[in-house]
RNA sequence: GGCGACAUGGCCAAGCGGUAAGGCAAGGGUCUGCAACACCCGUAUCACCAGUUCGAUUCUGGUUGUCGCCU
């Protein structure tokens, strides 16, 4: 296996990942650790586009339908579930194979980016929430200005992370920004191949929108409609997943189903967007050109070729 | 054929004498506990021609185009 400890399949939605992870884990008898916020909820398969036990093929797969949908998720989390997962694996002379489109989480892993200090007070996190609410955004933004300017500055406008930023500050006493500087200087922890896969911008939207009203056709209406019965309701982190929450807002009332579905391709497409920006100022990444790889049915296993010739040190 | 209205960036749309609001889309970016989140940056010389004026996207005339009404 050369001299990596993992692979990474990452790439925006819609790239191909979760086949090309297959077809790899197959090579090099792997496991599959999937980084993706919204594939750890049960219930919600056809919106998060969750791999099914059929495409599976007896590939063992991690942090996938590991929580109800009213159960929270976060990066802090999944870190330590996909740490233990790479442990395991490891320990079963497996090689772990890490897919996803979340690029923070796989950071998190990747550079062991320790969430303990300054792990988060409910209590505090209710005083600046109620500030906010009373005084306004802005005001916390100017409290925020005079302990940690570096911060306030990054995160001017952004409520959920100036809070945060208040937050870590009171627990711990440092500046948020300087517990980053520190934790960014961290080598990472793990010698990865880390690939991404990419395609033509206007292709990989072509993809996104076929998708879309593929998953409206499998019955994503009913699937939030099941979620709705069981009680989720839109402030809950699985509701935040693309898809669900336009559907949500469709069921609510807000607006035409017609309109959601163009709304959900929209987003989607955003979402692709920004992927992309994360992957290219990640450092030691292989990005990988699906289209180089013959038409989209059998490319998998001609990428997984390829994945498997660079981590064994041929190329 | 006649009458009237309108022509502003990819789309929608303000401005109506002093050198182009805004929204959406496209594009770029940020991110260290909600990340499929949240947030930031950002693109025009105003259909064309000729006038009036110190100065016109804004006024006048014409050309072209679009829409509506009428015969």
């Amino acid at each position: 296996m050369g001299s990596y400890d993992l692979a990474v399949i990452g790439g925006p939605t819609a790239s191909g990942k979760s086949a090309a992870s297959i077809a790899l884990a197959k090579r090099l008898n792997g496991e599959v650790i999937s980084a993706d916020s919204m594939q750890v909820y049960t219930h919600m398969d056809i919106g998060s586009a969750k791999i099914s036990k059929d495409m599976m093929q007896g590939i063992p797969h991690h942090l996938i339908d590991i929580l109800e949908p009213t159960e929270e998720f976060n990066v802090s989390l999944f870190k330590e579930l996909a740490e233990d997962a790479v442990q395991k694996i490891v320990q079963k002379k497996s090689f772990p194979i890490i897919c996803g489109g979340t690029g923070f989480y796989i950071q998190s892993l990747l550079y062991g980016i320790d969430f303990k200090e300054g792990e988060t007070d409910q209590k505090v996190r209710d005083k600046y929430e109620k500030l906010a609410e009373s005084d306004g955004l802005s005001s916390l933004e100017e409290r925020l200005e005079t302990v940690d300017p570096v911060s306030a500055k990054a995160y001017h406008g952004n409520k959920k992370r100036v809070i945060r930023a208040l937050e870590y500050l009171e627990l711990t006493g440092e500046k948020l920004s300087d517990k980053n500087k520190r934790q960014r200087a961290q080598e990472s922890v793990y010698n990865a191949a880390y690939f991404v896969l990419t395609m033509p911008r206007e292709l990989l939207y072509e993809r996104i929108d076929k998708r879309v009203d593929l998953m409206m056709k499998e019955g994503l209406l009913e699937e939030v409609k099941k979620l709705m019965d069981m009680g989720i309701t839109r402030n809950m982190t699985s509701m935040q997943g693309l898809g669900y929450r336009q559907i949500y807002d469709h069921l609510s009332g807000e607006y035409d189903l017609e309109t959601a579905v163009y709304e959900i391709k929209k987003q989607t497409r955003h979402f692709a967007k920004r992927q992309m920006t994360w992957y290219r100022r990640e450092k030691k990444v292989i990005f990988i050109d699906v289209t180089k790889f013959g038409d989209h049915d059998t490319s998998a296993e001609r990428i997984a070729d390829h994945m498997r010739d660079i981590i064994n040190g041929q190329i």
